[in-house]
DNA sequence: CAGGATCCACTATTGGATCCCG
DNA sequence: CGGGATCCAATAGTGGATCCTG
């Protein structure tokens, strides 16, 4: 129960990622003193911080990637009975100033998703938490293709929140990159500029990619190998 | 109420199929002298058969196009609230005799479709059979990439048929083509050969188009105008 | 029965709402 | 709050079952 090191190379990460696989949450989260509940309400999240540990990465929540030396970020991916991708993807949240960014290359999406290593978890809902296994993690940079296709979602979106038609966008827009509230619950509010550059209040957030990318991508990277 | 005589070229069949564009039902039915009922549970098929009758389909049923002389086969197509194919469309009953018929070259199917006139149907459920409207007529025939698509779905299909698979066929399988029960009710059973040759009996089938294919269908012969 | 199809219960998807931790 | 995400009511889709007419 040591505290797991940060890796020191692509190599080391992905060989411990996988030397996890086949082990289940219950198993992992012993290994790293994090207790599983039972229940899975209560337990948005913990798969991702358990392997967060069980990796190395760097402790805190930081506007960095999860491995800080690496310039990887971790993904834990909820996969179905079939094996798919059951949830989208939260990406970062949307403030004001990261749309001051107003190129793509520079974006946060961009840069949270250059380098991210995807870790599967199966999460079929009969499933007990504790039982889920994981699986064969994958490193993941976006090709030409992948790359266009969050560019386009991307620059239709960034320019409706810069015009601050923020209340205007919904969870249908977009391919691949879709926009969704992130937020405790439904009567946050946050401070934003309306169309007329006037104050008004909004509800906070992100960017998430959608589950038939994420799965796109994943059978790319198996198919690669 | 006279009776539309057949027409005796393309042109004037599609001019006349777009000359009762925009009318209801109702009001077609009337111009025929078919009363439209007002609950559609009761009235399967009427639209059709409202339409045959407008156009001047050769009557009855016949393993025949509608309009012999041309070679045109008529399907009315309804489309839900947001203008979208919403069921799939039949195409032909499935016999042992016409899969005998072991090439896609001379199947019913595409003999079936090889010169289609689509007549789109306004069928959003909260509107009365009567008030519903015709929309634009096509003219349909298969180009080069939908042929493929249906010949790929044949093929996998016919070939289990003839192999006496029919019974492990369901309407998950096919990409733009389906084969999906066709009978009166699900007690209905016909006679077929099974893997060894034993007559069994089997539900009677038909293929069918999926929506998405004949929508896709809609939306190139709209762009090729 | 063949030909004209639609019905509708069930499954799959989805996107707005929400939960935990540091 | 920001970062880790999943929940779940509502909608969309589908495919097995069914209805009418000649």
């Amino acid at each position: 129960m040591l505290p797991v090191p940060e890796p020191q190379s692509d190599e080391e990460l992905l060989a411990r990622a996988r030397d996890v696989a086949g082990l289940t949450l219950g198993e992992l989260g012993a290994r790293v003193g994090v207790e599983v509940p039972s229940e899975s309400l209560r337990a948005k999240g913990v798969a991702g911080q358990i392997l967060e540990k069980a990796l190395g990465a760097t402790a805190g929540s930081r506007a960095e990637p999860d491995f800080v030396t690496l310039g990887i970020e971790l993904k834990t991916i909820p996969l179905d009975a079939t094996g798919k991708p059951k949830e989208s993807t939260f990406v970062c949240s949307i403030s004001l100033s990261a749309m001051a960014d107003t190129d793509w290359e520079r974006s946060t999406v961009l840069k949270k998703l250059a380098r991210v290593l995807f870790v599967p978890v199966e999460a079929a809902s009969k499933t007990p938490l504790r039982d889920r296994r994981v699986g064969r993690a994958y490193c993941w940079s976006p090709n030409a293709e992948e790359q266009r296709l969050m560019r386009a979602d991307w620059e239709r979106l960034a320019l409706m929140i810069a015009a601050g038609d923020v209340e205007r966008i919904t969870g249908h827009l977009g391919e691949v990159l879709q926009v969704r509230p992130k937020a405790p619950h439904g009567r946050s509010r946050r401070r934003a500029p309306d169309e007329e550059g006037a104050i008004q209040w909004t509800m906070p957030r992100g960017f998430y990619l959608r589950p038939a990318f994420t799965r796109a991508v994943l059978a790319r990277l198996r198919a690669d190998e």
